[in-house]
RNA sequence: GCUCGAAUGGUGGAAUGGUAGACACGAGGGACUUAAAAUCCCUUGACCUUUACCGGUUGUGCGGGUUCGAGUCCCGCUUCGAGCACCA
């Protein structure tokens, strides 16, 4: 029986299909585990061997906890919707749901030959109706709802406008885009189209005008962690700041509980703290300032209450509307003249170009503390979205406010002792006050700490601020100007949104011509005919219907990619429920993700929204669970090795690695898949392109050595390996054990084809255990030696705790130890055989269904027991200890396993070898590390 | 600038404060073979010593420290990677 893993694996394959292997149901008399892997957006190239790292490593982990008892959920399905699918479309000139379509079915072939234990009946697919019904269910609920900040949830929209209708906004604690102030009365004499507006300003789902970055490049808005430096992060097109009226989800709202929720899951640190920097939590003080000669008043916020007295003037963010207000007849001509300058600049030229800009308003403000009067300037380094876009600026102690004071000629008033600002400002929270003080307030001789603890109580007690929590999370802006998402389930009332009863879900994207972007930001679904909502029939019906009666206009934005993606760990639980997003039956048994796997580059949008849609559908009772992903791995990239070829200046004549030193060349990529253990085939080179056919050579040692650099895979490096051709070589058992043991799952890691042998040969070499050369199982069912016993026992051990460890490199070095030295042993016994087999089944599935069939079993592998360790056959008759002086080992003693450190530390000092090292000087210290050394101090 | 992480042979990488370099690749040598492939065995951090065996020195980015003992812990750097960044 030669191992024929070709043969092999398509017989299991048919087989898991065929029997229904991997299908799972709920099962309340087994223990759930849920294992997730980010689902991939199916993109035209395909998947490369970078792709499956996570998935196989989920996938050992769950056919581990399978074999442990538990009934696991280990689902895929594939991110359709958004940019990433529609760029590739419009660049192929093709329908985006053909080259979806097709683009997935590429992946399951390329999927399936890996043997995933995946239930594939639970697949889904955001981009199909039944699924994106739950994704317009869940934006019509988040604009049926406010955020209560009181009892930190949200909470129908209805209650709000009964406490309007009551009480107006007095007594009101609620997530807000602005803080509004009206009496009932007031409330109740607005018109429908006001009360739309008002109740805008705390929907969780709203439409609002707000900054957004506009990218002309891919003619849509994005969000702000799809803008990287200015540019898009798809596309790399420059993005600007425009106001429009978007949608946006208030993601902000739930600031506090992102941020609380990060200390009870088990993730990364660094990815906690990226989550943390983006959240941006700063605890500090509102505090208002009168402006002199007039009844305006004006908030700032600051983190740095106690250099109230060192206040020499004032900035207010050019967007600002406190800007037309303050700005003096005088200066009028200049701020208009600056606040346009600003608005021309895009985001991009702000972040190269950080010259100290700005413009006196004409104004002054008043120092509540010291009754001062300090000019207020108007500058772009104050942020309108941030605190209230107003600052107190305090040059001693603060390095933009120093940058701006020293070129405008500002005063700087130090306020620490002892601190030299003569260069530079003093920004360090510590230090002895001083120059601080007034009649009622005297921080001078304080700590920077207490006085910040003093001014906060003092301005607080004096009605002039307020202790506030600022989040730098901003709302997430969730319309695209695309075609290819899910669509608004919106009409348009005469001008207010309202949404579609729930029963017209889920409202189909509708097909059309011309489905490409537009520079003005039109969107494409504008060139939809039927696209209009008759509220008589609940039916879709012609634009040319429309008489705003009763047959309205649709919304023509669609959602963002993370809109799908935010609740599709939900989906799997009860993938083909339309009823419900989820049943509660199937929730409670599943409740959240066990095991998360993904990239880091997901921490701050992916992994943000899900946290923010899951806990909001946690406020609706919908989700059982605050967090959705216990557990987080963020497996590492797999980079690519690139080959080169040095061509020589201006010829067609190509010289070796070793060789090209003396020549002047030009290194050139070269396919890696035409180059095997850095040589070139250098046939293969001359069919690879017309242009090289002609091409000669100058070898070493009769070969062409080419050079290598690790760099990112891609097409363009010709360092793309693709899975199916490792497979049709080496098998999938092979490619998945290698994958695991190129190095640790979390770091990134080159992937280098050469060194695939050693696993290959570890997996035949496992196949020889079991079989005779004639083919011939070699079984026996005699009792196992004691190293047999200890070598597989050693492996259990080993194994077990590696996986629970997801240090998957590490046990395959384990199987590779055991293997061998079950070969040197040549073991074949039943009951070492059966639990080695039952080990390798994660790792290598096929191979280990055939043996575990061989061995005489009917059931499936999946299922077989996970071998128990017992530690008996571990134990040493006696131990070799390496005996030490001041550190250096000296001879070697055995003792019984079961010797005490005392008996060992006496026979050792009686010892005459010893005795000689000792040699009469006294003894300061006996250290007997256990089962290893013992050291003799002298 | 702030925050987090990393640095070990030719390569990927192992090492609960206890014999650094597991395991694999690559390289070198050998066995089998007419030959090649496949397979198997040996050597492989560097340096020194030796005919050989044996033996020694040194060695985990750099400089200090704690310890009988440090790749591992502490302090101070260097370099690389990641996140945040006029966030008041």
């Amino acid at each position: 029986m030669e191992y024929d893993f070709r043969a092999i694996e398509k017989k299991w394959h048919e087989k898991w299909a065929g029997q229904g292997t991997y299908k799972v149901v709920e099962d309340s008399s087994r223990p759930k585990y849920y294992v997730l892997n980010m689902f991939p957006y199916p993109s035209g190239a395909g998947l490369h061997v970078g792709h499956p790292l996570g998935y196989i490593a989920s996938d050992i982990y769950a056919r581990y906890k399978r074999q442990c008892g538990f009934n696991v959920l280990n689902p895929m399905g594939y991110d359709a919707y958004g940019l990433p699918a529609e760029q590739y479309a419009i660049q192929t000139g093709q329908h985006p749901a053909v080259t979806t379509e097709k683009n997935i079915a590429r992946y399951r072939e390329q999927l399936d030959k890996i043997g995933f234990s995946f239930d594939w009946d639970r697949e889904v697919r955001t981009c199909e109706p039944g699924y994106y019904h739950w994704t317009q269910w869940a934006f019509q609920k988040m604009f049926g709802s406010y955020y209560c900040n009181k009892c930190q949830c949200a909470q129908p929209i209805e209650k709000l406008i009964q406490h309007f209708e009551k009480q107006g906004t007095a007594g009101l604690d609620v997530a807000c885009s602005e803080e509004l102030t009206f009496s009932p009365a007031e409330w109740n004499a607005m018109d429908e189209k006001r009360k739309s507006d008002v109740l805008m300003n705390y929907r969780i789902a709203y439409q609002g005008e707000t900054m957004v970055n506009w990218c002309a490049g891919l003619g849509t808005v994005l969000a702000n962690d799809e803008v990287v430096e200015g540019v898009s992060v798809r596309g790399g097109f420059p993005v600007e700041q425009k106001k429009m009226r978007q949608w946006c989800l208030r993601v902000s709202a739930y600031a506090q509980r992102l941020l609380d929720g990060l200390d009870t899951i088990d993730w990364s640190d660094s990815i906690k703290e990226t989550q943390r920097n983006w959240i941006g939590r700063s605890e500090g003080t509102e505090m208002q300032f009168k402006v002199k000669d007039s009844d305006i008043e004006f908030t700032i916020f600051t983190t740095r209450a106690d250099t109230i007295f060192g206040v020499t003037f004032m900035v207010l963010a050019p967007e600002s509307e406190l800007v037309a207000q303050l700005t003096t007849a005088a200066q009028k001509a200049d701020v208009d003249a600056y606040v346009a300058a600003v608005r021309k600049r895009t985001e991009r030229e702000r972040i190269a170009d950080r010259k100290v800009t700005g413009v006196f308003s004409g104004s002054y403000a008043i120092n509540p503390l010291t009754g001062e009067s300090i000019p207020v300037w108007i500058s772009d380094y104050v942020l309108a979205g941030y605190g209230t876009g107003a600052i107190m600026a305090v040059p001693a102690h603060d390095s933009r406010d120093y940058a701006f004071a020293k070129h405008f000629g500002l005063e700087i008033r130090p306020l620490i002792e002892g601190c030299d600002v003569s260069e530079e400002s003093f920004d360090a929270k510590e230090g002895i006050m001083m120059n601080s003080a007034n009649a009622e307030l005297n921080l001078n001789g304080l700590t920077v700490k207490e006085s910040i603890a003093a001014t906060k109580r003092y301005v607080t007690e004096k009605g002039i601020g307020r202790v506030k929590v600022n989040y730098r999370l901003r709302d997430a802006i969730f319309s695209r100007q695309r075609y290819w998402g899910e669509p608004f389930p919106v009409y348009y009332k005469n001008g207010i949104p309202t949404m579609l009863p729930e029963e017209c879900l889920p409202l189909q994207l509708p097909e059309i011509k011309d489905y490409k972007p537009t520079e003005s930001g039109e969107p494409p679904l504008g060139h939809a005919t039927e696209w209009a909502f008759d509220t008589k029939s609940n039916k879709v019906v012609s634009k040319s219907l429309i008489d705003n009666v009763t047959v309205f206009p649709l919304e023509l934005n669609t959602m963002p990619g993370f809109a799908g993606s935010s609740a599709y760990y939900l989906r799997y639980m009860d993938p083909k429920n339309d009823n419900a997003l989820v049943s509660a039956q199937a929730d409670n048994y599943w409740k959240c993700v066990d095991l998360y796997l993904g990239g880091s580059e997901h921490a701050t949008g992916h992994l943000i929204y899900s946290r923010f849609w899951n806990k909001f559908l946690k406020d609706l009772g919908v989700s059982v669970v605050e967090e959705p992903f216990a557990k987080l791995i963020n497996q590492g990239m797999i980079q690519g090795r690139s080959n080169f070829v040095y061509r020589i200046k201006d010829t067609n004549t190509f010289v070796s690695l070793g060789l090209k030193n003396q020549y002047d060349t030009t290194p050139i990529h070269v396919d890696v898949n035409i180059v095997s253990g850095d040589v070139l085939d250098v046939e293969a080179f001359k069919a690879w392109r017309p242009e090289y056919e002609t091409a000669e050579f100058i070898l070493e040692d009769g070969r062409y050595i080419c050079g290598w650099a690790v760099e990112k895979m891609s097409k363009s490096m010709f360092n793309v390996v693709n899975p199916d051709v490792i497979i049709e070589k080496y098998g999938a058992d092979t490619l998945r054990m290698y994958e695991m043991f190129l190095g640790p799952l979390e770091q990134s890691k080159p992937w280098d084809t050469n060194g695939i042998d050693g696993c290959h040969r570890f997996i035949r070499k496992m196949w020889t255990l079991f079989t005779d050369r004639d083919g011939s199982l070699k079984i026996s069912d005699d009792a196992p030696s004691k190293e047999e016993l200890k070598s597989i026992h050693k492996l259990i051990k080993k194994v077990t705790e590696d996986i629970e460890a997801f240090s998957f490199n590490t046990s395959i070095a384990a199987f590779m130890i055991c293997v061998n030295e079950l070969s040197q042993l040549k073991c074949n016994k039943r009951q070492v055989l059966t639990d080695l087999v039952k080990l390798i089944a994660p790792f290598a599935p096929f191979i280990a269904e055939e043996l575990w069939e061989a061995l005489g079993n009917s059931t499936t592998v999946c299922d077989a027991k996970w071998p128990e360790f017992n530690e008996d056959y571990l134990k040493e008759d006696s131990i070799t200890y390496s005996i030490s002086f001041n550190g250096k080992t000296r001879f070697t003693m055995d003792f019984a396993a079961d010797a005490s450190q005392d008996e060992i530390q006496a026979a050792v000092l009686a010892n005459e070898k010893a005795q000689s090292y000792i040699d009469g000087k006294p003894i300061r210290k006996v250290i007997v590390v256990p089962r290893k050394i013992v050291n003799i101090v002298l």
